[in-house]
DNA sequence: GATGAATGAGATTTCATTCAT
DNA sequence: AATGAATGAAATCTCATTCAT
């Protein structure tokens, strides 16, 4: 259970007004919705995961369905936080040679956050489809931000010559399909395979860079 | 709701015994199950869209599980259906001159069938992990039949200098990511957005085998 | 509790389809309702009382505030009821000669309803305030057409020069403050008490009708 | 909130040791329980109204229902005040020449009262069926006490060949009801109507003396 | 086969009250 | 005195399933 706590503390740093038993109701919560699904996690497992009464709960989430929203939005926030503003400005301003190289970079990068971040990425993707409020805030950031975002990465290499002349939108269709692919895999499909990293993450690069035929 | 119903036929063909109201049973289910899920949809609420009485659902199905295992199954065969050998022969007996030529064949027919039965799959996907009957089916079908014959084919390409030569798990990792990942942003993520198909199916072979850098 | 149910047929007599067990939980609401109040009773109780499962009630009322409304609504409608066009003919096709005949008829067959619906008639009372759906109708049937009615009334034995020339609102008040004082107390406030009720009602039209004073 | 507050002083001005908090947390109350009804009304709500934390409610009042009892209890000593003694002792001196004059006195001084402690009387008109202690100090005063002292004064007016022989009881139904139906009309069904008060006070002072029929 | 009333276990939520700070 | 987190009992409500008709 100190796992997950302490996983707490890095989610929701900010709010540091967090009691003990506010941390472990968090915990017990993720922990199951990730496992059995939000819908099929009664909150009276809940509490006794937390070690809590039931009433607890509801004292500091109103209901149910904030108590999952206030797990899952900071969630879709810190995924595409390398999106923002600040951390894309290190890609155009030269802080990458190549699209290769940015590509790399970022794999990396995300893939560490997943990992450390698996139950929570689990109970995002499963829920979306059912939340409205969550397909919302996920077509406002996603689709919106780090779409365009991406975009202007795409066109910024496009330009150097780097990267092939075809609609920016398939190219990144492509690329996140890659990525998400190379991480669901990993992570979700077969986390217990035998898997060696870094060579993997290369190896992907080398596709989505050249492809699967015998090049020329 | 005559759509869902021909669906129905189409799907559940084989089980000519299928009342009327057992099919519009099926079809009131795929409908809230792929709106709501599984767990939040009652039987109540299926019997109610399904225009019969609660009772009835239990006289056809001796459960809830029951209904979704009935529902999901045979989708599950489907999807995988052209991996089994006989479809597979085809391209082994040269039916497809090149790889390009099977991928796109492939990926057109695959789509063609999604399209078909978007529910279905939807409700395949969001039930798989909370489902161990279905994590046992799935991973015996997919993870232990499709791969075995993807890596054949692949195998079969490298062998004739088409394919580059990866470990075969990861070009088939890279290649169904990629079509999965064009098919769900289609059929789930933009279903509304401007679509040219044939195009967009076009330029993810291409991605596919040569990538996305400017290519000599 | 077989009471009850009787008076249950009587008031509910429109709605044939009421099940053995509707019957015994409406009779036992009522009880409930009328001797702790709406908000102090609970639904547990209610079944309990009704020798029924508690599910059950939520099958036939989709929430105890439909319980609540299904129970008074009806009685307020028959509470109003002579006051509809039909009944009030008789007054002015002369079939009572004076008001005072009118009052004593009109009294006397309120006082009956009511002893036979006391429990209704309190409930209606208690909930009339908190229940702002019960607030529109109360204002609705009695604001808009009993008193429009009982304006009627008084007019017209105004014009054959038997009532006082005063305001037709302030002598309907008067006149309903006094009979549903007698009925307050007869039934309400004191109702083991030794009581006349002829000579009460008696007694009570003669007050209306000449006040207190030593006439002369 | 300033106004319920200058109320509360009034009502209990003997408590002198109020605090601040205390005033606010029983203005809360008062301002709850006649808008919702004691039972539906939860203490944090009035917490929260009064502006102090939920414990600070039970630091002043053992539990809800002292705090009830607390409010309503004087209510009800005030209201029936101008029946004891010395008050009382004003009539039977002469002060009131009349009975008419004895009821036109009496009815504005209570409706003086009624207008500035509405909140407070719905409050005991609410409760008193619900609360046995209530019921039993209603009984004790009213019933007893204010009854009685009634009768005295009615009997004194007979005796002076003022008002008509009936049993006393009869008279004093007859006239209470008049005034509490007076009352009630203008301060709870209505309002926001337009009213004389002078006027309708007038009016029902003659209907009750002379009655509703037209006099000679 | 079909119905739909009935069930009872369990889900979510409310709330008066306590207690450590 | 005051706070507000915590409790746990109870309230309202849901729902898969059964069964008499």
């Amino acid at each position: 259970m100190s796992e997950p706590i302490k996983m707490i503390d890095e989610m929701f740093d900010f709010d540091e007004g967090l009691t003990e038993k506010q941390k472990r109701i968090l915990a017990a919560a993720i922990e199951s919705f990730a496992e059995k699904g939000y819908a099929a996690t009664s909150t009276s497992e809940i509490a006794k995961k937390a070690g809590v009464a039931e009433g607890t709960i509801f004292r500091h989430y109103k209901s149910k369905k904030e108590l999952l929203l206030t797990i899952v939005a900071p969630m879709m926030a810190k995924l595409v936080a390398p999106f923002v503003i600040k951390d894309l400005n290190k890609v155009l301003n030269q802080e990458y040679e190549n699209f290769e190289e940015f590509l790399k970079a970022m794999i990396e990068n995300r893939a560490k956050f997943l990992k450390n971040n698996m139950p929570l990425f689990q109970i995002l993707m499963q829920e979306i489809p059912f939340q409205p409020e969550l397909k919302e805030q996920f077509k406002e950031h996603i689709g919106a931000k780090v779409i365009e975002r991406f975009r202007t990465v795409v066109e910024h290499y496009q330009g150097k010559g780097q990267i092939i002349e075809l609609p920016p939108f398939s190219i990144i269709r492509f690329t996140v399909s890659a990525i998400f692919g190379l991480l669901a895999t990993r992570y979700l499909l077969a986390p217990d395979a035998d898997w060696d990293d870094e060579e993997e993450i290369q190896r992907t690069v080398q596709l989505l860079m050249h492809g699967i035929s015998v090049g020329r």
